[in-house]
DNA sequence: CTGCTTCGTTGAACCGATTCAGCCAACGGT
DNA sequence: ACCGTTGGCTGAATCGGTTCAACGAAGCAG
């Protein structure tokens, strides 16, 4: 049932290496050889199996994708673009879902390695894994998406978040806001801290306040929980920017929960521009991240790192 | 820089299928040898070849999981449950995303018959795939996600629908609706036909009246230009029940942007309870399809299945 | 006709694991 | 003292591809 090369080759009545070369470098072989050859892989039902293929040339044309929530759209978002610019250069895309939990990253590393992948694209849950580590030890290239790189020897794709952060408050300032708030993540998150900076930045120059709130995570429920506080507080902002779309979903049910209206009473702005906020009740404004784009690019940058070798080496 | 477990051998000086015992029967192996080929390991920074273990093995330990839009939560759900129980059992999940697009469906089945995937988790877009038919043809168990199995090789898990249907509607007589909106998918897909059904039984039961409309795609959209029609059609419908939340959400945000209150002046309930309803602006709600326990039970019959061997072979 | 390429093909060696028949030593029973 | 068993270990064969040195035939120049 399980039919190999040498199959094919007694039945087509050619050598082994004449169908390895059929299979890979198809000009290299004769028109009649050609015929014979796919008529027998036509009969047999043969399909090359990628285990053995990847042991003995060393490459497993495989790239992995290590991201913490998949149920987050921005991430879901990236895989397909990773995955169909895997696709179009014949690779294959192993995606792996760590939930936020360390344990489950280290795990997931360990098993990418056995893979033997040949590049790795990841958004760390956080900083200094060992398993990263072991890759880059390993000479396997890595690609942080949406996070900066921690070592000359990792590339990183990422939008930029400094001015992100500055053209939501430009925007607002622009509509005559002069009081906003600001809800952002933990900084200890490197995007939370660029958009911060540019946010910080941005009022300066247009002279606008800016109330700071923050959230320990960054999922719907807890922009639900700091909408109270924004309500509460003695300042009377205007606007309200958060650092990204879920919590904004948050705030949004909060106000609305309160006989708030929206643009009406407040602006509200988010990050991330994930397909769902769109069908929201109300849409929501938000700072595209372009997110199928960045993840086909990170792809394509590993099948490029890949194929052309290192840069270089020491 | 990559190891084998003949490096390993000769520097804990075993065989190297003593190493290979140590690998899988560590009971096999002395206590003394053990921290022997222990250590050579550490030192040597051994990982072993998944490919090589694959190729001589015979079985592969990868499941796929092939799902026609990555993007909709729900399908996300199932990945995350199948991708633990994977994790857990010491498999690999190969999660592939075709877009709807039976190109790339047939495609990705022969990147995974390729990959020789010991078991398929599939959520078919159309009828009758080839691909399928040669996974059936090389005896890979194949496992249909919320789809009903083409024939009897297969398995399939999936939510009662027609039971969904049918308590849906009782629910909401229950609450005193005695008119419906029923807005339904095409038909084609099977189980907008068996919720219809479930829909039709229960009206016929609990003396509702039904008001049928459809949707060419389950997508925001489309619920959101459906609506319209609902709030033009003569009848007066209190209550709507829409075959899917993406479609109820887009309902609901085209009865906010009429002026209209849930749930005082329609009740609103949608279907599959993907995770973003609850943050919406007003929670829906939803017939629960529990996607995590989906994806985890389908993962857990293919290990079964493969792990004890077909249940039977003619 | 000879020597030199080029083109197409051959088949053995190899990648890194697993498998398994076979071996040795230690132990226990009689 | 002898034999059978058992536990632990060995190393050659194997999985299904790719690679590559070598080879025969055809084409062409001198």
């Amino acid at each position: 049932m399980a039919n190999s090369i040498r199959d094919v080759a007694s039945r087509a009545q050619v050598a082994v290496g004449t169908v390895s070369n059929f299979l890979n470098r198809p000009d290299r072989v004769a028109e009649a050889t050609r015929k014979k050859i796919e008529s027998a892989i036509a009969e047999l039902n043969f399909v090359p199996n990628a285990s053995a293929r990847h042991l003995r040339s060393g490459s497993s044309r495989t790239i992995g994708l290590l991201v913490p929530d998949i149920t987050n759209p921005f991430f879901t978002e990236v895989a397909r673009g990773a995955g169909d610019t895997a696709s179009e250069n014949d690779y294959t895309l192993l995606l792996c879902n760590s939930d936020e939990d360390p344990k489950k990253e280290e795990r997931h590393l360990k098993v990418l390695i056995e893979q033997r992948i040949c590049g790795l694209l990841i958004t760390p849950s956080f900083e200094g894994l060992a398993g990263v580590a072991e890759l880059n030890r390993r000479n396997i290239p890595t690609t942080f998406i949406d996070r900066k790189a921690e070592s000359l020897e990792q590339s990183s794709v990422s939008m930029d978040d400094f001015y992100g952060g500055k053209s939501a408050v430009k925007y607002l300032a622009s509509l005559g806001h002069t009081s906003i708030a600001w809800v952002n993540g933990p900084l200890s998150i490197a995007q939370c801290a660029s958009r911060e900076d540019g946010v910080m930045d941005s009022a300066k120059e247009q002279n606008v306040k800016i109330n700071k709130f923050q959230v320990n995570q960054m999922r719907s429920q807890n922009g639900y929980e700091v909408a109270k506080n924004i309500l509460e507080s003695s300042s009377h902002v205007t606007a309200i920017f958060c650092a990204n779309d879920l919590v904004a979903l948050g705030v949004l049910r909060a106000l609305l929960e309160n006989g708030k209206k929206i643009p009406t009473d407040y602006a509200l702005i988010g990050y991330d521009d994930i397909g769902f906020s769109a069908s929201a009740s109300i849409p929501l404004t938000s700072i595209a991240q372009p997110a199928y784009k960045l993840g086909a690019l990170a792809a394509q940058m590993i099948i490029n790192e890949v194929e052309n070798g290192k840069k270089f080496k020491h």
